[in-house]
DNA sequence: CATGAATGAGGGTTCATTCAT
DNA sequence: CATGAATGAACCCTCATTCAT
């Protein structure tokens, strides 16, 4: 690229410097939220993350309130960031999937997956509790849609959905806690999954049918949060060891 | 050696002495369940009641380490308190159920009714989230028997019970959340323990015919905790309006 | 003793009620002198002994009040009852020498081995550093007027006396700390007594005579402060153990 | 590099930002040592200064932790800051005395006279009491190499200079104490450092003749703990009455 | 905008002391 | 007198937030 092409490209060559300080400005923010899923998939949403944050961050105090100005605007903003990141690699796995039911179901055990393959995540899900139920539990964006066509199509029984809703929120909270605390068996999510099916009135073993395909694989981009906090971490706690 | 002779060597025998006192603890140590009660419904588990239980309670902040150390201990104690409150009334409810799938059903109707009823309770419970999962959780001490039995019988299908009890113990936990924050239908708790059936392997019309019985009455003893700390809870917040 | 002599030997049947309560009271006193010295020899005199003592001497925080009123008081009483013991024993075993300066070493070599052989004692001593100097520090009732007797003999040379009363003080005083924190030689004490009465002018020959007699047995009587607690001491010490 | 592209890539070199507040630190951390060393000669070694340090400072609570973490960590930054101002201070007197015997009784008179023209170090050295004996007690770096030198050359006796060194601890302690307290004659000192040098075996006259010349002045400098603390103390001593 | 010191409010805990029984 | 619960003052410490540089 010859100067004057970059030249044509961009604004001017006083425009270089607000977008160094425009890039800067953003890395710093990536480097808080990923200390910050860090520390509250330690020590819980509820209490006093600021100090190590800064910390973890390698970040002056002062500098913070630059970016957050409270404690949970900081936990909404990992709520945030997780959940379209979540969201968005949920969709690309079930996005083209036609039956509804097939949907549903793929779409809660890439869920419950994704958490099992990231520790870090589920440990963050699982601190949360119940503070994030509804910004970012991505099932509640597409689910209710998605279910209701199912029973349109008679695949689900005639159910109050919004009683299934609370369920199968509340299942994923304790099912990502129990992966966050320790050893679950590698088909875990799925037989979550069929269980929930059940509720929904399907028979049992169209319910084990639905959820024992192969599933994509969801990859976080190299620059996500979910992947990067998850590098930091294991990092850390290896370096702990 | 004769009463006489006891009353000559026996200053009047007034073993009362230890037994009021005993008393005037237990009446404290049972002000300080009722105020941490409301204050932890109000605040959540996670974090520094101990200032505002002193305050509720009418008492010095060094009384207060009288009784408990720490907050996980007075958090402990009343979780233990409330789970034996209730699982003493809801035995007494569903003891003589001889079908181990209408006692499965009607003792969850009945600790859902028993929060939707008693919202203090469901604030309690809701707040402390996942810390009290395993040991509060009345259902946990017989759940798992009576699911046991009403598989064999073939009530239930047959699927993992390892998962069902995950999943009641969530939904338990949304559905409380719900119940805490506002108005629910009198027969929520009804239709998700219905679910719950389902998720079972029950038929839809066998679930909806084991929720539907009339339920016995759930009536906490006046000097119960559950009683006492809800009454002060409704008088303080009358006032507060 | 038969009844009538009984009547005879003791004022009246009814004064038999105070003499109990007072023998009581007076146990009660020694139960807390007890625990304050071992308490006082853990923790220093600085701080906060009363909780550990009512809890050592198995009494009720009331009842210490009925006894000493301040931790300075106990801390008085303490320090008066040991210095009486010391004194009794060093007196007994050095009073009838007649040689000034004998007397005056023998006496500080009995100090110090005392310490030495009843490491509560020296604990106690170490820890009350400069509080106890002028009351409890046996030396000083008897030592100005040995020293001078000893001067006007000639055994010791013409140097001012107030001096070496300090130099005595603070010797003592860090000697017994260090007999207090560890393994000391047998003849330590013997060594820095010598090392006293070059001090006060003599020849190092003279003083090493001086000190390298057999000392008397110092034994405290099984009533004592002394023996009491290090009785006691010592079995709490294994205990831990 | 030239220094025009310096200036243009680097922002007005204003390196001095982090100079004017590493000094502001300073002079905060040397407010809160004056005062330290104040309440410690208040107060003792013992226990709770930091609510009056802080108040003595005029600084918040919040701030005292950003500079010390315990008390223990104030006093060990005090003693260490007196005992190298100490050690300068007498290095300087005393370094250039070739005579061994002539240079330990020289340097304890100074150590002794420094405490005497200084209220406030002798209130403080007393009240540290066996605390900070090893660390600080300036002696001890240097007298056990001048003893043994002098004993070599024949002008100490043959003792065992363990002992000595208990002895000049123990003295030191004693006569700091008393020097803390009140009135001592202006040779207190010198005839203390005599009798320590009779300790060592010498005679007395060749003891009298070492401590009689005249002594350099010791004179902290201005900025020095020694005498910013006085200085303070003085005032604030003035302004009670 | 980055920095990091200063702040003050608030929480946790201990302890000497009092007092009703 | 013995008891032990109640009290409130005092201490230790952390943290969110502000602000001068």
């Amino acid at each position: 690229m010859t100067s004057l092409a970059k030249n044509l490209t961009m604004p001017a060559v006083n425009d270089h410097r607000p977008r160094v300080a425009a890039e800067r400005r953003e890395r710093m923010r990536r480097r808080l939220l990923e200390s910050a899923m860090i520390v509250f998939a330690d020590k819980g949403v509820g209490a006093s993350v600021i100090p190590e944050v800064v910390a973890a961050a390698e970040v002056s105090q002062g500098s913070f309130y630059n970016y957050f100005r409270t404690n949970e605007e900081l936990l909404a903003a990992v709520g945030d960031e997780l959940s379209g990141e979540m969201v968005a690699l949920i969709e690309a796995a079930v996005g083209d999937i036609e039956d509804p039911a097939l949907r549903v179901a793929t779409g809660m055990r890439c869920y419950l997956h994704l958490a099992r393959s990231n520790r870090l995540l589920a440990r963050f899900l699982a601190g949360a509790g119940l503070h994030l139920l509804d910004q970012q539990n991505a099932a509640f964006r597409y689910l209710p849609a998605d279910l209701a066509e199912g029973q349109n199509r008679g695949d689900f029984a005639d159910v109050p959905l919004e009683i299934i809703l609370d369920i199968v929120a509340g299942s994923g909270l304790v099912v990502i806690d129990r992966i966050a605390r320790g050893r679950t068996p590698k088909d875990y999510p799925d037989k979550v999954v069929a269980a929930l099916l059940r509720t929904l009135g399907m028979k049992v073993a169209d319910a084990e049918r639905l959820t024992s395909q192969a599933l994509p694989k969801l990859k976080p981009t190299a620059d996500s949060l979910l992947a990067r906090a998850q590098a930091r971490a294991t990092v850390q706690s290896s370096a702990d060891t």
